[in-house]
DNA sequence: ATGAGTGCAAAGTGTTTGCAACTAT
DNA sequence: ATAGTTGCAAACACTTTGCACTCAT
């Protein structure tokens, strides 16, 4: 792993307090939506969802297995799978892997996730932004486009002015 | 590495005369750009811009090491970052790795690659798909996209029909 | 009670690196 | 001549898997 930008929030970790209700609520829809799709439960699991609900929290397995030493890394890897295969979380492939976030999010508004080359740095943007795109690929039956499960990556605003 | 679809043509290949000319053009245009850079033109590199420049070839370093048995894997992964540094090559981050194809395509025309997330085939769509994305971004100064660079995720319309 | 989920350890895969030999310049 | 490249082998990092045990249901 080379960059680690933004870090995971943990559950003890006070100055989180801000977000709490919302990823609170995103963590518990998450459980409930488990529940209610036959699978169990657990600590790690509820650990796995906390650390994912870190707001724009975009974790590969390797770090979330890092945040969360208490729980096994093969646990966090078979976790997070499962959970994009539910839907619950949705999944990216960037440089350093596969990262995941929750495919709820906790202020509930939908959004995107672009890579800056230069810096690593993940920049959040509007939901819509590949909606065109979405619409002109879907029209002309060339691809369904799922702007949520591409990488989009170039350059945020503070690497592409300091060329 | 599960899925390889489509074949990397090799040099000896007869099958392959139809795109040799513009493969071919692609890959001296290639070297001549290397040699401009101050860089060495060698055997090896020129088996991988020669395996690159198979038309729509998106193939990981893996892959062209299995396809070039006589170029040493970490030459291949050498060369290919080499490369991608270089702007001679452009690479996607996808599940199965790296993948990289060349800038400058052998016909020229400029095309965007797109996964199938159920089939894992590569799609390959009109370079202006995402113009509008790109204008607005950068008109709201938000982000610079570079659609060479991104990963493109959904439904291909076989997969997407059979739904 | 019972099977899904977990921890552990070990194996598997993909990727990088230090160094001696080689070769394009 | 000589510095950039390569091949090799070993190290590294990431991810998966089989199995016994645990715990949510």
């Amino acid at each position: 792993m080379v960059h680690v930008h933004g870090t995971l929030t943990h559950g003890k970790d006070s100055h989180a307090e801000l977000h709490d209700h919302a990823s609170a609520d995103a963590v518990t829809s998450a459980l409930a939506l488990l529940h209610e799709l036959g699978e169990r439960v657990t600590a790690p699991r509820r650990a796995v969802l906390d650390a994912l609900a870190a707001e724009h929290a975009h974790a590969t397995a390797e770090q979330l297995a890092a945040a969360l030493p208490d729980v096994h890394r093969a646990t966090v890897y078979r976790t997070v799978e499962r959970l994009a295969e539910l839907g619950i979380a949705t999944s990216m492939h960037t440089g350093g892997g596969t990262a995941y976030h929750l495919a709820v999010t906790p202020t509930g508004h939908e959004h995107l996730h672009a890579r800056c080359r230069a810096c690593d740095r993940i920049v959040v943007l509007p939901a819509d932004s590949l909606q065109t795109a979405v619409e002109r690929l879907g029209r002309a039956r060339l691809f369904r486009l799922e702007p949520d499960h591409s990488e989009l990556v170039g350059l945020c605003e503070d690497c592409a002015s300091t060329d």
